[in-house]
DNA sequence: TAATCATATCGTTTATTTACGATAAACAAA
DNA sequence: TTTGTTTATCGTAAATAAACGATATGATTA
């Protein structure tokens, strides 16, 4: 008999689009080697994968994992510039986050 | 030759200062139910757990949970009133998350 | 065509997060 | 003291995240 059966909603909680949109971007940024990233990509604008890889003491594949929920959250974006790619803020969805959080703030 | 011959390094790695405080801070608010309760903070000032209990459709120990970790960011505090607890935004570590969001999106 | 380079994706392991019900703790009032 | 109220904590299950090495992909060059 087991008695600590657990019920859990699977249906997710509907929240306003603004909480919904402003946890995202923060979820982007609660790590950071994707905050490290980023700063990196402001200050020279633009980067390659390679180039985050010989700064960061992690495997390439953990970097691209970052690079890619980076770019799920539409903070950055990729340009193919073979054989490498070039990755850039998304400068739209940026400034966006950037309402967000200073709207939240006030 | 890169550093991808590392082996899984345990003890996690060093960000300077600012970035391991933006990173907690945002992921202190990487879950739409953190933002309404620190937004529901922000309109009355202050309330209560139970307060939040009636809003948001989430089990009371859940809520407390979430509670918890934003206290444990700083941004909000709690003030004894028995039987009651009232929690209110830590209105200094608010200013500093502030701050640091402001700066990074520059 | 084959080899090379840069990067993404796969498969896996471990850690962390989110959620719940049950229970404990703290205090006020009866 | 006992009862009721409010909130935190415990124990657990399920989902998600973070990290790695290995492998696949896509474009370029030999």
């Amino acid at each position: 008999m087991r008695l600590n059966v657990m019920k859990r909603s699977l249906e997710h909680i509907e929240y306003p689009q603004d909480t919904e949109s402003l946890a995202k971007f923060a979820k982007a940024l609660a790590h950071p080697t994707r905050i490290a990233i980023l700063k990196q990509l402001e200050n020279q604008s633009c980067c390659f994968t390679g180039d985050l890889v010989d700064v960061l003491p992690l495997a390439q594949s953990t970097i691209s994992q970052h690079l890619k929920e980076l770019k799920n959250a539409g903070l950055i974006q990729g340009e193919l510039k073979p054989p490498k790619i070039k990755y850039c803020i998304n400068q739209e969805n940026w400034n966006r986050a950037k309402n967000l959080f200073q709207q939240f703030f006030e």
